[in-house]
DNA sequence: TGTACATCAGTGAACGCGCGTTCACTGATGTAC
DNA sequence: TGTACATCAGTGAACGCGCGTTCACTGATGTAC
């Protein structure tokens, strides 16, 4: 039997229709009219909307963490006994995300926008579903950030990669709008890939920043470290 | 006739119900019944549920963005001809949303995690809804950035105050959760107020790093500046 | 080679449910004369 | 002071609608003997 074309063609408009509207705000039947299929073919090939939302995450998040696990392994090899600074390593996954074949001209955007989602909508199973399958390269991800910063202590640390994590999902998953506010305002065009290049260093210098805690004189609360 | 209670009762409901659920998982029957009034009773009132978010918005927006106008003055005040600097601005902002008086503990959390939902659940009559609302102090606190950076370039700024606003919305939009997450891993006990004093100077060094563009060799594709 | 059965992809119509909103109504309070 | 009317906050029940899911069914293809 030949492997059925429906299958692709529900992930393809659920895809893209999550990545517009969010989850909760995509219908079944807005998914199945854009992939010209029946509305019943959704709980036929995946059992459940849940089950479609995870099916679409797992499409792409499953080829992206072996591209990701080799080229940390590269990184790693490449570095020899010393860790991988912080430049490499955020930029190692800038790259990996960048280099990733895309099924469209705009699937990095919708790549990073679902990701944002994920992230922001409050979508408990698809959180359980994620911590899941892709524990190792992201715990991968964190080891490397900590022996790429040995003069944070852990909760310094665990703050500012969370300011990191906000700051990308944020920008990555409202790129789409960004850029065309950019383009109404300034004339510029941008691509996804330049607004990673940009995106680098800031938080590369917001990790590294010297002063983990601002002085609060007024409220007599926090002392700087 | 008495103020009426019920209008209190029905947007401190909705306040809580929005933060923690989002606007559209949260329905009027759990917000009438969380307030204990009649279902009819917030169309009667409010006229929408949209309406009626954003009421919940204005009544704490409008407040805040007055005490953040007065915060602005005083510090243009005290800086006399030279502009305020980076540092400054961002922690004027900071200050006045910590010392808003709160209406409850979970206040200030809940405050900033109805701005990050603002900002990511798409809803287009509340963006409008604010743009129009509270254009001018948005418009100020940008124009306040732009003269503590006059090293960069247009573009430049616009995508580094993007991935600030990020990082920003982000983390407060969930930090009970990253609290809580830090307390079981850590045993450490982390205020709003703290968040916000680790986030201001990781925002400013990242806003003022040196290098605007990533060098993305392999892609050949931007150069540094 | 022919026949009976199993498997599978896909379909059309309906199911029950929760949603935001509406409507006719009540009862208390204020106002005009 | 008494009466008729207007205004207002609030209510109970229902409305129509879109949702995810289910179910009985079809028709094509593969398999056993």
């Amino acid at each position: 039997m030949a492997q059925s074309e429906t299958v692709d063609r529900i992930l393809d408009a659920a895809e893209e229709l999550f990545a517009e509207r969010g989850f909760s705000e995509t219908s079944l039947r807005m998914i199945t009219s854009k992939a010209k299929v029946n509305l019943a073919a959704v709980n036929y090939h995946f059992g459940s909307k849940n089950a479609l939302i995870q099916a679409v995450f797992a499409r792409f998040l499953t080829p992206f963490s072996s591209t990701l696990d080799r080229a940390f392994d590269d990184l790693e090899a490449r570095c020899g006994d010393t860790p991988p600074t912080l430049n490499q390593t955020l930029w190692v996954l800038t790259e990996s995300a960048i280099r990733m074949p895309q099924r469209s001209e705009r699937g990095l955007s919708i790549f990073m926008r679902l990701l944002g989602l994920a992230y922001t909508q409050s979508q408990g199973h698809l959180r359980k579903f994620l911590e899941q399958q892709y524990s190792n390269p992201f715990g991968r991800f964190m080891r490397l950030l900590k022996e790429a910063t040995p003069q944070l202590s852990a909760v310094d640390r665990y703050w500012r990669i969370q300011f990191m994590l906000g700051a990308t999902a944020f920008t990555m998953s409202s790129s789409d709008a960004l850029r065309d506010i950019l383009h109404n305002k300034l004339g510029v065009e941008t691509t996804v890939q330049e607004i990673a290049a940009r995106l680098v260093p800031f938080l590369a210098a917001g990790m590294q920043a010297s002063d983990p805690l601002m002085v609060v004189p007024s409220l007599g609360k926090t002392a700087s470290g």
